[in-house]
DNA sequence: ACAGACGGGACTGCCCGTTCCT
DNA sequence: AGGAACGGGCAGTCCCGTCTGT
């Protein structure tokens, strides 16, 4: 029917990125990356030379997904801290709680060891969301929303800490249930100098020690 | 003299992490494993029933092996503080300038989001690697010679820091060289609230709050 | 030029059935065979599901090849009887003089026992041929060139005639050297009641004692 | 426990005819050819050399096992005629009727396609079996029991006709039923020259025509 | 004489990326 | 764009034969 279908490399792109976060790169094979789009594998072939490139399809489909979502997350709100608030919860929904988006990035990170391109690709994306995250940290900090002497590495924190989070997921799943959606927030503000969310507590989150590191790795263990 | 070899499960575990660290456990077959300890496949699978027994023999070889060379390193010094810091040294030696490590850590990683016995594996290696350290700072705390309210959070903060810094490693290298190697110790020091090395030198490092974390994302920027 | 071979399935059981006669099924791997036929393993696993597959499609193509030989040589001579002599001669020719072939079935009747494909098949190959060699006799009856009282009793002893001495050719293989192609001939002719060769010679041959059972049976022992 | 069996070999040969009749000599490993002899591997070895030598061993026994019953058959009887009846006996009963014979001997034939001892073994056997046949038939031809003009010539078809019928019941079972020995047995004791057993029969069966060939081959079909 | 762990080699069946022809 | 065909590679299996130890 559609004999010609110009946005089909993309259907290719996000159908590879679901099934790869399914199942993983290795075990997931370009028949079924094919047929989950509709086509046949001999078509995906006149889209993709490779199943690398393929690979490197679903990772700008995972980027640039990423970045769309969170420029729409942020543009809803004026406010500084709620735009900066919105940024962050949209990043722990869909790159922690979302099991599939762990699986996926976790098998980009091992791709990457040895495929440069795949890695070139993560490091400018990680580049860009950090200088993202910098500038919403910065406008917070004119507007005297939160505090932070060094918005560059209040950030490089943070996103340690995420990835931190991600990686203990992997043995402890019950800390990226999604249940914990506040609390991994809460530290990741506490992180960024948020102020404290209710006026009267004791500024026990802001306090120095609590503060200290991936605070989630704090959390009470789980029973 | 081939037959009756009783350790040659070892032999074949130890070549299996070998050539695992150095090329990915997918871009290794049996084969290579086999002739790298000096038999053939058939051979080896008298020994392992299958490539995932393998690499599960491979995990226990490279737990064993940090264990016993942690044990070995502590057994050296008998004061506390030095011994936690031998501790911390091998560990960053192994476990972070050595490329093949990181390499082999990062398989297992994705490899134990599709197997059981892989992850359990790895769950209990890093707990028991957890109550050695929270060991050795209590009985440092006791000695008076660290600071830490909270053995087990500063502990944790201080793991988690090392598989952030992992992570980073894969897409910026240079902060795992050889010659990091001090200053990614003292930032782990610093997180487990060791005195400042140097009384002269300003005391950033022992800026405490602010610093613990992973302080490794301070660092300079690699130019 | 590799691709769109529609008759490579033919291709690969015609080179199956030249190795499987030449060294036996057991002896030959697929390996050897899709090299034979200018592909690799892998291909031949396009056309053939197993190795029991090619097999059954190398006895196909033994039987076609059959058929197709004998309707050949008998198209091309009218007379009845020159006609059955012609398909007697053929079949002497690939069934008893050449090694390859005698190999083949043997391999074949053994693999049957264990097969029900190959065991079916040949019974199918086997009953078409009595019928044919029936068909032959019998036209050869309504034109008086032969005796014979029951057209099915002579089929059936000259086929088993044949088997006889596939058998004995085993131990005692001068006696399907080329050179006896005359004598067998005569003798199974003799069983289908075919008049004496020379008329003045004596009618040894025709003798009932003489035509009793596998005539090759009394042929002069070999020194 | 017996620590020294002198008859472990004979019962190796025995255990190995009693596997490769049933399933086949490919089919049957070492080892189970071993426990089935109620030892292990390593101990078949002290006694084989190797899968070869005792496939000839297992030969042997089935050799050294069919003249053993064969001389001890016609011992039973003195009258000339009668041990050629006995004799034919045994042979039809374990030759033809038995299933296990009929694969084992099959296997043979076409092992031997490949192992000139086995060839060499069974060529031996072959001839002692004829040697032994045309003795009995020239003593019950002196007794004027049965009319033969070449007791040689006579002795050959009806072996002959044996190996025949064994093929054919590769495909058509039932004529081995063990309801058709009486028929088998007229039919070779026909070839032999034996008096019809009804005297007021017509003597069909002794026409020459009737006699020609296998006279098995001319059971009723099977329906 | 026996037991059995072990080594070695070969092979089947399969998967999957890729190419080519239509 | 479709899909038949190809090619390489590898896991898992089998089984023979050997070797140590008893």
């Amino acid at each position: 029917m559609p004999n010609y279908a110009p946005e089909m490399p993309l259907k290719l792109a996000a159908s590879a990125f679901a099934l790869f976060s399914r199942h993983g790169i290795a075990q997931v094979n370009l028949e079924a990356v094919a047929s989950h789009a509709g086509v046949t594998k001999g078509s995906l072939y006149w889209h993709f030379a490779s199943k690398d490139e393929l690979v490197h399809a679903a990772c700008a489909h995972y980027y640039q997904n990423y970045h769309r979502r969170l420029n729409a997350e942020v543009a809803k709100v004026p406010d500084p801290i709620k735009r900066l608030e919105q940024a962050l919860r949209l990043s722990v929904r869909t790159c922690l709680l979302d099991a599939g988006n762990r699986v996926f990035t976790l098998e980009i990170f091992t791709r990457s060891l040895y495929d440069e391109t795949v890695r070139a690709g993560w490091r400018q994306f990680y580049g860009s969301v950090r200088e993202f995250f910098i500038g919403l940290v910065q406008a917070a900090l004119l507007n005297h929303q939160i505090v932070a002497d060094d918005p560059e590495l209040a950030v490089n924190t943070m996103l340690a800490t995420m990835e931190g989070i991600k990686l203990r997921a992997l043995f402890e799943p019950h800390i990226c249930a999604a249940t914990e959606e506040g609390k991994i927030l809460a530290s990741l503000e506490s992180i960024l100098g948020f102020p404290l969310p209710a006026p009267g507590a004791k500024p026990a989150v802001r306090a120095p020690r609590q503060r200290a590191g991936n605070v989630l790795l704090s959390m009470e263990k789980h029973k």
